[in-house]
DNA sequence: TTATTATATTGACGAATATCGATTTATACT
DNA sequence: AGTATAAATCGATATTCGTCAATATAATAA
């Protein structure tokens, strides 16, 4: 059960489900997603933890960078089905898409450097 | 998204969790819940408010019971799949499969009448 | 109409959550 | 060593959420 809904909770709210949106097309940096999503990087690394500790999301580090990415779900069945189904949800939902289609023009070169 | 994030949202209580699961076996008034969860009365008709507007239950008045039972989902795609997933999630759950168990027990005939 | 009972609603309270600014940590480069 | 940058952690705050006691509503029965 608590892990049921800690998958849940991880998909009940909008930024995280955006960065599952994103990830699906490609692997991203915390400062890019911090770019996409206009709010601040705390709050980036804070729901990409509960979607790491759902089992939704991993990464790998690259220098400096920390590149996000979609599990393949093994470490949870309810993570598995939900990230297939979000494979065709949302995928006219108006915020969603206005996001995924500014994902080209979002690069870590560009974005970082504060 | 925000039918999406209600349905997450309402999936993402144990205790509003279990009650679908009860409704998987029978439909079930509000003092019969009440006792087979071991919360206040209130609690109850508060989850299952949240439940109702998600799309995932919906009731018939007879008397002065009032009968919950499972939607067929067809408010919500969001809400007809996870009912879906539902029937068979959780189903060896120790907490849930305890409250199936002593489902027969309870008679709103009994329990009911404070 | 008066009483009784099942459920809904209200109001209050503590816990959990989303967010941000400030700081710390990790990594790379001089 | 010293500097710079990406990301994580910490601390604070406002909001949401789960819960309950008290009350109101709805429906039945005497």
């Amino acid at each position: 059960m608590k892990e049921f809904i800690k998958v849940m909770k991880a998909l009940s709210d909008p930024n995280r489900v955006k960065i599952l949106k994103m990830l699906q097309h490609k692997s991203m940096c915390v400062c890019e997603m911090q770019a996409a999503l206009q709010v601040a990087q705390p709050t980036v690394s804070s729901h990409l933890k509960v979607l790491e500790d759902a089992g939704m999301v991993t990464y790998k580090k690259d220098g400096l960078w920390v590149n996000y990415f979609l599990t393949d779900g093994s470490s949870s069945p309810y993570a598995a089905s939900l990230l297939g189904n979000l494979k065709h949800w949302l995928k006219d939902d108006p915020e969603v898409s206005g996001l995924v289609e500014n994902l080209p023009g979002i690069r870590r070169e560009d974005i970082c450097k504060r």
